[in-house]
DNA sequence: AACACCTTCAACCGCAACCGC
DNA sequence: TGCGGTTGCGGTTGAAGGTGT
């Protein structure tokens, strides 16, 4: 016998959701909390099935989620992380706040594979394609290329016997310190090296610091150097998103919805119910140095009740200017965009103790809003 | 304008892991 | 320990939009 369907799919709808399921959905989540999945469709009067549900809400409902290309911070963080943990793309996707394991994948897959087929990388060994002629390997130990060649498992093992240190700055060399016993980054671990320069292509130079082996399922980069011969970065570019700006729950009323450090590190795991008091969660992601390229066109919005008077894009919301905004959405029953009426129909998030105040920080990109709705 | 082909990405499927009994 | 239910993950699909001819 076959395995049985995760639901009865009698009736059931499939394809893509509509605004109208959308806000079901939205709606039952933030005034119940996360439950069990396959009883959710039923209570939140949808025609789905449980698995679509999770799906829709972890990969594009979810109020933490950042939408829009990934950067081109975030594309070299995908990148090395894959050269490490390989398709494991929920790891990857915890090391990215905001992104999915889903989004990912697709970006890699339509994106990334072709950039570095395109630069003469293999996307799946991440070793150069091409011969001497067209690529240099270069390698600063012998010890660090053996390490690439082992198998992941091996090289934790390794890493925990050897740290490596690297030149840091003055300013990291305290941080890596206080990391170096959990997990330590050697940015002069492997180097490729790849120029490119035939006869009136391109020129292209891109050296990749790739980073230490990992020692848990999760690493703290501290250092990730990638530099394009007119397009190089530093991290004096890019603003610094600190742990405490990231979505963190700030409590949770049901003790019995915390997750264990193992699952929570993955991107999908970061839903309501998975998030845990007190920045354990934080701690159990070990999030990397996140640095974002800054630019005219992205001015960040932080929803966070900490201030950074230094990034002037910044604006700062609170959980009730989130909350009105839901309910704006939620209510929104006409498209003339006139959501702040009192006399609408309201989702009363004010008295149970709302969902949403698990997310007392969190970090959304103004211009690629997380959610799929205006509801400015 | 019409068609074919290509690209993108949301959604689906099936398997594996996890969890409670 | 075994079993059944639930959730998470990664591979794959297919509709929609874009591009080329």
């Amino acid at each position: 016998m076959g395995r049985q369907p995760c639901c009865d799919k009698i009736g059931l709808k499939k394809g893509p959701w509509t605004a109208e399921e959308d806000k079901k959905l939205i709606s039952f989540l933030l005034t119940n909390g996360q439950c069990c999945w396959r009883a959710l469709p039923k209570l939140a009067g949808l025609l789905r099935c449980g698995k679509s549900c999770r799906l829709r809400w972890t990969n594009y409902l979810r109020p933490d989620l950042k939408r829009g290309l990934l950067s081109e911070y975030e594309e070299k963080m995908v990148i090395d992380l894959h050269a490490q943990l390989g398709n494991r793309w929920s790891k990857i996707a915890s090391h990215l706040p905001g992104r999915t394991d889903n989004e990912i994948k697709n970006h890699w897959n339509t994106h990334i594979k072709k950039k570095l087929k395109k630069m003469g990388i293999d996307p799946i060994t991440h070793k150069p394609l091409f011969d001497n002629q067209h690529t240099q390997i270069q390698n600063q130990s012998q010890n660090q290329n053996q390490n690439q060649n082992q198998p992941f498992l091996e090289q934790q093992e390794q890493s925990n016997q050897t740290p490596q240190n690297v030149d840091l700055d003055d300013q990291n060399k305290e941080k890596d310190k206080e990391k170096q016993d959990t997990s330590s980054f050697d940015s002069s671990s492997t180097t490729i090296a790849i120029e490119s320069k035939q006869g009136g292509e391109e020129e292209e130079k891109i050296i990749i610091m790739m980073p230490p082996p990992l020692i848990d399922d999760t690493v703290i980069m501290d250092e990730m150097i990638i530099m394009n011969d007119n397009n190089g970065f530093c991290t004096d570019e890019v603003p610094i998103i600190e742990p405490h700006e990231i979505l963190v729950p700030c409590s949770d009323p049901s003790p019995s919805s915390i997750s264990t450090s193992s699952s929570s590190s993955s991107s999908s795991a970061s839903s309501l119910s998975s998030f845990n008091s007190n920045n354990s969660f934080l701690k159990d992601l070990q999030l990397p140095d996140f640095e974002w390229s800054c630019n005219n066109d992205h001015n960040g919005i932080i929803i966070n009740n900490d201030i950074d008077d230094d990034n002037n894009n910044v604006a700062l919301w609170n959980d009730d200017d989130f909350i009105n905004c839901l309910n704006s959405l939620i209510n929104d029953d006409d498209d003339n965009g006139d959501h702040g009426e009192s006399s609408k129909q309201q989702v009363v998030f004010d008295n149970a103790p709302s969902p949403l105040s698990h997310y007392s920080k969190m970090v959304m990109d103004y211009s690629e809003c997380s959610w799929p709705y205006d509801f400015s």
